[in-house]
DNA sequence: CCGAACGTTAGG
DNA sequence: CCTAACGTTCGG
């Protein structure tokens, strides 16, 4: 009576699945970790500024992409079922869309002077493929790239891009900038267009460690699984808690002391 | 506002 | 090519 008291057990068939979802082992494809795209960014960074030898054309070019590049204002359809990878498609990356709109709006302002030094050119950067690794490492990475004399970029326009794509703020983004001003408004106007935004519309993945992550096996009772065939959703015990929020398009979070960007201070 | 359906992306 | 699943749209 007494020493075999189940403990009230499972309350309901769903905890008993989540019982036995929960040993199961986690999935391969989750664990491995999301490439950091900045490292890739640095490598192809490095490769760009060699093929554009002739150096403002560079970045200029990338400015202005190509009506292919633009993605016109349309509702659906027209869009091409895959974009081809290639050089310039770092650019239309979550972050390195943001980077050419945050570098062209620094030119517009006359704060961006595209003047390569024989130093970036030729300097590799070494230290970038040597040290990358998780994303803390990205961002010392990235410091070389920033401090490079033609690539004035601080700190808060860095965070600022970041927010766009992500990678910085996977980890429940606890940095963030509010209130940047009238560059931010523009961006944040075209990456979170509905339809429209080309970087916003990127899939996002997995966090991989929440619970509903770490669960395999679907419940084939909720509605997602039910209607997997037409629904194509994850079952909702799996859908992951990072997924569930509202994809970061703004930049919403703020310093505790309130200012937008302490270190100008 | 919520859920279903669909389009699309991404990995195998 | 196939499957899984995210993002967006639409209807209730």
């Amino acid at each position: 009576m007494s020493d075999t008291l189940d403990m009230s057990g499972p309350s309901s068939p769903e905890q008993q699945r989540a019982n036995r979802i929960l040993s199961e082992p986690l999935r391969r494809s989750l664990k491995r970790s999301h490439p950091c795209s900045l490292s890739e960014y640095l490598n192809n960074t490095n490769r760009l500024s060699h093929r554009h030898s002739s150096s403002s054309i560079g970045v200029r070019g990338l400015l202005h992409p190509t009506a292919a590049q633009h993605r016109p204002t349309q509702p659906r359809q027209t869009k091409p079922r895959r974009a081809h990878s290639s050089n310039i498609d770092l650019w239309d990356s979550p972050s390195g869309l943001h980077l050419a709109h945050a570098a062209e709006l620094l030119m517009r302002a006359g704060a961006l002077t595209l003047t390569p030094t024989p130093r970036d050119q030729g300097e590799e950067m070494e230290g970038g493929s040597g040290a990358e690794g998780d994303s803390t490492g990205c961002v010392t990475d990235f410091l070389p790239l920033l401090g490079c004399s033609w690539f004035p970029l601080n700190p808060g326009l860095f965070a600022l891009m970041a927010g766009g794509g992500g990678f910085l703020t996977s980890g429940g983004g606890s940095m963030g900038i509010a209130g940047i001003g009238e560059g931010v408004e523009v961006l944040r106007g075209e990456s979170s267009s509905p339809g429209g935004g080309g970087a916003g519309r990127r899939k996002r993945k997995r966090c991989g460690e929440c619970v509903p992550c770490r669960r395999t096996g679907n419940c084939e009772e909720c509605s997602a699984c039910r209607n997997r065939k037409t629904g194509h959703q994850i079952c909702k015990y799996r859908k992951c808690e990072q997924l569930k929020k509202k994809a970061a398009t703004g930049f919403e979070m703020v310093f505790p002391s309130g200012a937008a960007f302490p270190w100008l201070q």
